[in-house]
DNA sequence: AATGTAACTCACCAGTTAGTTACATTTTAA
DNA sequence: TTAAAATGTAACTAACTGGTGAGTTACATT
């Protein structure tokens, strides 16, 4: 086997990328820790030396698949929208992420077959969500504005709306043998958005 | 070890029972077959018998599964309901159906995770939704009656409304986290059924 | 009582798994 | 220069895995 150059920030990293595309191929249980290895062009005793455990390996992937998330999300901070805008923009950001990022959508729902059990264990810090809070914010100033529905509650809505969001990747394989259309498609998944944001915007506004 | 009683229809369905169970909790690659003949008090080898392969095991618990759901959807059919009170009677029964068969959720989400690898592998006749094409038919029936949105599209509709309960299933572990508030409680799953209700009625209705 | 067979048990295998260890090489710092 | 710490390799192990060969038991038929 050939040498690696010595570079333990890089070797680190290298697992993290490995271990991510296993753990969302195959999940917890079906992950290879010598396939990681191999992926990364690691010996696997580095694995051990660097992250101690197949399962600690596993947080450590969770907790950066969140913070993708998060990175993705400040986005919606940084633009300041409010109402019907506000709204459009989110959905945009979660279909183009949600999209883009399928070992995030895998991961995810791994973790949600397992009962979030390993996300219980990652650190409160890492699970804050500031989007979530802006836009049950905006929602409410919304309501005040008379602009969204008065008898919604801000919570809820927020819920809707990523459930709307998320559902449409978590499933789109069973959906495509059901339905008999490929919904893993850019066309089909974009017009989902159209879709979604239509049916969110009826919900909430007057 | 105990002997069992001699019932060839009986072990089958014991281990068929038995095989959803650790699926449903572990998945294909994480469940052990040693442990579905634990559970089904039955001897391994009886499993090779029957079923031949883990895999073909597998395939036959998605093909059990997938015939409660199509048994739930029939009685969409017999109660020959329209226009919004079909769509308040859809909703209900995938939220009553999802929240009392937690396995059908968890064998779904399994399989998107893998591609719907072995979904592809079950007869068609499995997979025909004739409650599918009854909400389509209904939805246009009622776009001509003038109380749904003429610019809908019926497939559209109905993907929306099917991902809109699913997502509430599938995610609630890790939504429960993140939101603060469990989301798998029955006074949750009730909220999330209103809410769901009030956004397609307001999504499909003039 | 003898026979045939479906249902069943037991003991085992060959391959795989997460995790460990002995040891070699390189970097760092005094 | 040199000792120790860090990084790397490859071989190893103990436990586990899906799957199987061979033999046993219950029971119906003759």
């Amino acid at each position: 086997m050939s040498k690696r150059e010595r570079n333990a920030e890089q070797s680190r990293l290298d697992i993290l990328v490995a271990a991510e595309a296993e753990f969302a191929g195959k999940g917890l249980y079906g992950a290879r820790v010598d396939e990681i290895a191999a992926l990364a062009g690691i010996n696997k005793r580095m694995i051990y030396a660097y992250f101690g455990s197949k399962e600690a390996l596993y947080k450590s992937v969770l907790q950066a698949v969140y913070k993708r998330m998060e990175a993705a999300e400040a986005k919606i901070l940084e633009a300041r929208l409010d109402g019907r805008d506000l709204i459009g923009a989110v959905i945009d950001l979660y279909f183009d992420f949600l999209a883009r990022d399928t070992q995030f959508v895998s991961i995810i729902m791994w973790e949600n077959l397992n009962k979030a059990a390993y996300l219980k264990d990652l650190p409160a810090q890492d699970l804050e969500r500031p989007a979530f809070t802006y836009i049950r914010e905006a929602i409410a100033a919304g309501k005040d504005q008379g602009i969204f529905r008065l008898e919604l509650d801000e919570q809820d809505v927020a819920l809707s709306l990523i459930t709307a969001c998320f559902a449409n990747f978590s499933n789109c394989h069973t959906l495509s043998r059901l339905f008999g259309r490929d919904l893993c498609s850019a066309e089909q998944i974009e017009q989902r958005k159209i879709e979604t944001r239509a049916m969110m915007l009826a919900y909430l506004c007057l």
